[in-house]
DNA sequence: ATCGTACTACGAAGATCATCGAACTTCGAT
DNA sequence: ATCGAAGTTCGATGATCTTCGTAGTACGAT
């Protein structure tokens, strides 16, 4: 089984803005919340999602992109985590904020 | 000389969707920054902005209606606030996170 | 080697958004 | 009562974004 992490932003190329942007959108929040209750990460097609598969994608992208989530693959199956140590550093509080919150 | 406040979101109706949606703008970040340097509020003018009065003024609303901050009339100017307590109260943390971000 | 699964990349369509200028309102000062 | 300053609203324009289907890649299993 290969396995290989996809590129991603190193801690300090991640900017406040992207992340932010990244966050305000339902879908992706909807990701960030199941991938929260699943430290040891999930494959994107596992999340129940209200959209196709290439949307699914699309989205996926932009949160790694943005520096949020981390991705590598497993066999034909890619697993996404949380970069929580990395957005703790850098602001920290802002995940915990997010996740708590009533929704 | 006249004191009015501006329609906003009571605290239970704040959306963390709306709110970061809000927050991930560039231009709107940047108010956000100016507003947390002035406890006592800013006019909305005097705030350093690379847009017009109109657009300054939409991102204002966008702010104001996520419930990001509070917005008093004091004559002919608009005095705004950041709901910093509000906030907190909602997303512990996600304030402070962002404004301690290096920018 | 072929097949199915899991996912991505591309291009297009439609929706949403930031931006602007122009017209309007409100207030304080002359 | 008229003027200027501060700010908003409206409609239009162009950019950006979400969404989808289709086609394609990569891998494991048969």
């Amino acid at each position: 089984m290969t396995r290989k992490a996809l590129p991603q932003p190193e801690r300090d190329e991640i900017r406040v803005e992207s992340v932010l942007q990244a966050l305000g959108e339902p879908v992706r929040l909807q990701i960030i919340r199941a991938l929260a209750d699943a430290p040891e990460g999930i494959a994107c097609g596992e999340i129940e999602l209200p959209v196709t598969a290439s949307t699914r994608a699309h989205h996926l992208r932009i949160l790694r992109e943005a520096g949020v989530l981390s991705t590598h693959t497993e066999g034909t199956r890619r697993i996404s985590t949380l970069r929580r140590e990395d957005l703790e550093s850098l602001y920290p509080g802002l995940l915990t904020g997010i996740l708590t919150a009533r929704h």
